[in-house]
DNA sequence: TCTTATATTGTAATTATTACAAAGTTGTAA
DNA sequence: TTACAACTTTGTAATAATTACAATATAAGA
């Protein structure tokens, strides 16, 4: 808690209840939430938690680098605390978003950690070749 | 064109002006374009065209196997007709989309064909342990 | 041609997200 | 301690992507 607060300030972000609250969460639950979702999960303990907080300290921490944004099979933007390196699954039947700790790329057609891998996808994100250039 | 409207009905799926038309762009134009820009870009040729019809389109193709639904980056799901093996690459800065023709996983920090890769993302899809033991 | 099934359209509803201004809070210097 | 400035939070309204649904139009077969 106190760590929280202490890594919130060292990055430069002032740690009020509510964003300590929102980390703490994510730290806490590895479960890839929603902004919604984290909402849901605070408002009985913070009664005046407003959803436009909840956007706005997550845009902030996934700025800072505190937070990882995930675009994974849907339209709605997911959150994780998580930084280290592995995949993610997710069933198309529950839904459910599973932490595969394997960073290769042998998996297609496979069977990892019990799951069945119909398909993968391998997303890359940087500066391209003509933007370099400029 | 024929083609298309054979192949069409082997999947058995009537092929009206609009699917043959939205499936021809999505043919010709490798873009990943999202839903409206499909309408946006049909809608002269077209003047009728709904965007629902669009949606339900491209609904159906994705279920037959026709299109593939990507989830990049963005909340905006973006299709594309391309089946060949390879890697999705975004810039930061001008946001287009790259196909690169990878498909392994040796491209972190890495130059790749001239785009500086900065994070690289693998995605499965499939069937979970828990829904496979049912 | 008539009937039935299928496809398309338009509007309204839903959901995720953002914009923005008002109200609240905090830290600090007088 | 008070007062001010800077920063945070909140609530409402706006936007954007998508879906629901009912009405209309089109196509195919008896």
């Amino acid at each position: 808690m106190s760590d929280l607060r202490t890594m919130l300030k060292e990055k430069g972000i002032a740690p009020s209840v509510q964003r300590i609250k929102i980390l703490e969460y994510l730290q806490n639950f590895k479960t890839h939430p929603t902004a919604d979702m984290i909402y849901q999960a605070l408002i009985d303990d913070i009664p005046t938690l407003s959803k436009t907080t909840v956007y706005n300290t997550l845009k902030q921490f996934t700025e800072k680098g505190i937070l990882m944004e995930l675009s994974l099979f849907e339209n709605e933007t997911r959150y994780e605390y998580d930084q280290s390196h592995h995949t993610h699954f997710k069933c198309t039947k529950c839904s459910r978003i599973y932490d595969i700790m394997l960073d290769s790329a042998e998996f297609s057609n496979n069977i990892i950690e019990g799951h069945k891998v119909e398909e993968h996808h391998i997303y890359l994100k940087g500066i391209c070749k003509e933007c370099r250039s400029l």
